[in-house]
DNA sequence: CGCTTAATTGACTACAAGGTCAATTTCTTG
DNA sequence: CAAGAAATTGACCTTGTAGTCAATTAAGCG
């Protein structure tokens, strides 16, 4: 979906300008669906469904997107954002295999948890178009591939001790995505503690001993 | 589906009754399908497809089964059952908490590669109608609930350090849902050495140093 | 062979839901 | 206020597919 421009005035008004109110509606559009997405699935959740949960009707959704499809790409991809703003930050900050795989873990998962209504759709991988696909796999596989070489970083230096790198990956991959499916932001667990725990479990999985 | 019987004769034949082969053909009904559905999705799965891949038409499919849903139910079922023998198995075999995981874990996992096409249903949990679900749901919440208890009597009898017994489930089944999906029975890894290597690692994560 | 039941087909229906579009209301601005 | 653009609506079209059913073919059996 390309927003046709008009343009938009000599000084930012104090209000919200139209381009600031297009891209307001179109974020709570993006939440909501993938609220429901996460709920019911991609498939079980209908347009009409999450128009009527926003006050609206469902021809008004296609004001501010394609097609359905053009969702579940676009949560796809602020899923992944948070991917590498987790890489940025561990890479930044750790000094060696162990310690970039903590802070790599907790800060994706604390990102997951704070606004999780993106990133629930993790799971709906295949509900993507092939060529949607295609894009987000190889997103997926630009991640994991960051995440086994510091695996294997860190059984080099000595900080972790000797696994299997693809099968770790996976291993907490797996973890992860399924998170999206059970954690409740009002639970009894915040997603701080959460990540906390996350990345302890893998910490000690992993770690030389 | 309740098959309507009839009478099965006085001896059974050396070839298959037709009891043995409506139940056979049943079975390979259930296979193809949930392969299909673990590839794309029970939605995006047509029972045109499924029965294109048997050789047959749609409504030959609906001589063993009632509908749909049915499938999708079956599938969950039978990959359950699974995991109540590997209860079975650990619960015997195993000697404390810590033993007993390693044993739950690595006999679920063996089971579920060997016979993945049952088991990849798992995501699709909410692609189950709401009485089906609460069924299913019920009998994974048993599941998850065994499986914590282990964890508590595992730090209770000093095997395993003091984890967070929900956390540490959740962490794990997200490992073996996911594994459900980029499981290659003809891929590098064995389903042996996948559930070893899970094994260990988690028993890594949580025992006692 | 000929009767009965199992098994399968093909044509058909039902319907949910995605998507379109002209018409209408609401906003913005000169 | 008036004009034009933004935003929204409701009616409508289209399509994919689950599910039905009478009719047909294949199997077993006395």
């Amino acid at each position: 979906m390309v927003r046709r421009g008009r343009h938009a005035g000599a000084w930012k008004n104090v209000v919200l300008t139209q381009d600031e109110q297009f891209a307001l509606k179109r974020r709570a559009l993006l939440r909501q669906a993938a609220r429901a997405f996460s709920e019911k699935g991609y498939h079980d959740t209908s347009l009409t469904d999450v128009a009527k949960a926003l006050g609206v009707t469902k021809s008004a959704l296609y004001y501010y997107v394609d097609d359905k499809q053009e969702i579940l790409f676009e949560c796809h991809k602020l899923s992944h954002d948070f991917g590498d703003q987790a890489i940025e930050y561990a890479e930044k900050h750790g000094r060696n295999g162990r310690e970039k795989i903590s802070l790599l873990v907790r800060t994706y998962l604390e990102l997951l948890t704070s606004e999780l209504g993106a990133c629930a759709v993790l799971l709906e991988f295949n509900a993507l178009t092939p060529a949607n696909r295609k894009i987000i796999g190889r997103r997926r596989d630009t991640f994991e591939h960051y995440f086994r070489k510091l695996v294997q970083t860190g059984i080099a230096d000595g900080s972790l001790r000797k696994v299997d790198p693809k099968l770790t990956v996976f291993f907490f991959m797996g973890a992860v995505n399924w998170l999206t499916r059970w954690f409740d932001p009002s639970g009894e667990h915040s997603g701080e503690h959460i990540a906390k725990e996350f990345a302890g479990l893998l910490d000690a999985a992993i770690r030389s001993r």
